[in-house]
DNA sequence: TAGCAGCTTATTGTATACAAATACCATTCG
DNA sequence: CGAATGGTATTTGTATACAATAAGCTGCTA
């Protein structure tokens, strides 16, 4: 799209992710005109997208918020992915190509280099995560599909659960990894899938672990 | 949303529908503008939303086009559908209300009135459908899985499909609603769920016969 | 005649002014 | 004191003019 409502979205996406912007809160078009230099129009493009990306909701007279996911949002946005990832992976099976599969092994591997590292190197790991995954779905072949699950992962809340892996859960997530890969390699769909799953579905009790923590702690903090 | 861009979005929507804008045809904002009666500011909001919802695609110098779906489009549509409304059947049955029960029995018993009266009233049975699977998806409850709906349920083409049903066919359709309401009393979401993916899925055969019988015909056109 | 340069036209993008709708607040009435 | 009512301020919606960009054409050149 354009520059001016490029700029727009690009900034208005990132004080959300940063927490510039917090959940709940309003937001008007021509205060953001203000902070990304352009006006009302481009703005207003922007928000568009951003609301169909669930960035941000409207009430019903038209006022903007940024939104703000409840525990069962975060659970129904996981499940949702597990089931579409294990679509894609089944779908990757039976399409996927020798250079994409060579692409997979790379980024697997720099994922390996990452976490193995003396001090492992945590934006790298989630960096060839993202393109790992992305290569599967772009071997799933389906624009729709691929959409849907940018809804899905894009979501503030789900990209900030990627830091609660500790090492362990590093070293599991390359082994999965490594498992689709030969899945593939089998040209097994219900194993690519089945493995999928398994692999999102960890990703949420990695978070819901990691949050239930921050629950106890706060208890605690309260009881002191 | 505002008065003017909702008459433009239905506008450009229904011309999609009816076909008076053909597949892979250009169209131009001033002109929609001008066939809609209002300025070019909400036809563009409006294309937003169809662009969205994939009634409208952009090229890469932002020029818009109405959607041209392939078989394998639609094909992966109706993959998509009968997994994410499998998925809202699965849920459905653990949350669904006494009331949500009732209106299904009700939409059903229509849908049995409006097929087996001597003159089938297809628009009768196609609007109560329509309602009932709207009821399946309200207690499934989940805004996300509704949209991702929207977008493989309110396609073209898949609209037009509805309309190859035969008397057969429509039994079929109301006799599996049936089923899905036994499944949602013992509150089984597998069941429900397997009814759902066949019930989608045969709805997919359907047009695919129908389509290929179209294809015959057209190859007998050539040949005679 | 194929292909390219430069101009012309068509189309979309942006800014701005104004209109419409909604929320907010104060005031009044029961 | 609470609820309803009205007016004012705030916010979004729409129209329009103009800017920027891309497409298409014309005529030139090899």
């Amino acid at each position: 799209m354009s520059r001016a409502s490029d700029r727009a979205y690009d900034h208005i996406r990132n004080m959300i992710l940063s927490g510039e912007l917090s959940p709940g809160e309003q937001i008007r078009e021509e205060a953001l005109a203000e902070l990304c230099g352009v006006s009302r129009t481009p703005v207003r493009d922007a928000l568009r997208r951003l609301e169909a990306e669930l960035f941000i909701r409207r009430n019903e007279s038209q006022r903007s918020f940024v939104a703000d996911w409840s525990l069962d949002d975060l659970e129904e946005a996981f499940q949702l992915r597990a089931m579409l990832e294990a679509y894609a992976a089944r779908r990757a099976a039976k399409r996927i190509s020798w250079d994409q599969l060579a692409r997979l092994r790379s980024h697997n591997d720099a994922i390996h280099h990452a976490i193995t590292a003396p001090t492992p190197d945590i934006p790298k790991f989630l960096d060839h995560n993202r393109q790992f995954h992305a290569i599967v779905l772009e071997a799933a072949g389906s624009g729709r599909l691929a959409g849907m699950l940018a809804q899905v992962i894009e979501q503030p809340v789900v990209l900030r659960t990627a830091k609660q892996y500790d090492m362990e859960n590093l070293k599991r997530s390359h082994h999965e990894h490594d498992e689709l890969l030969i899945a593939f390699d089998n040209r097994d769909g219900e194993w690519a899938a089945a493995v999928m799953t398994g692999h999102i579905r960890r990703a949420f009790h990695v978070y819901a672990a990691a949050h239930s923590g921050d629950a106890d702690i706060r208890r605690t903090d309260e009881a002191a």
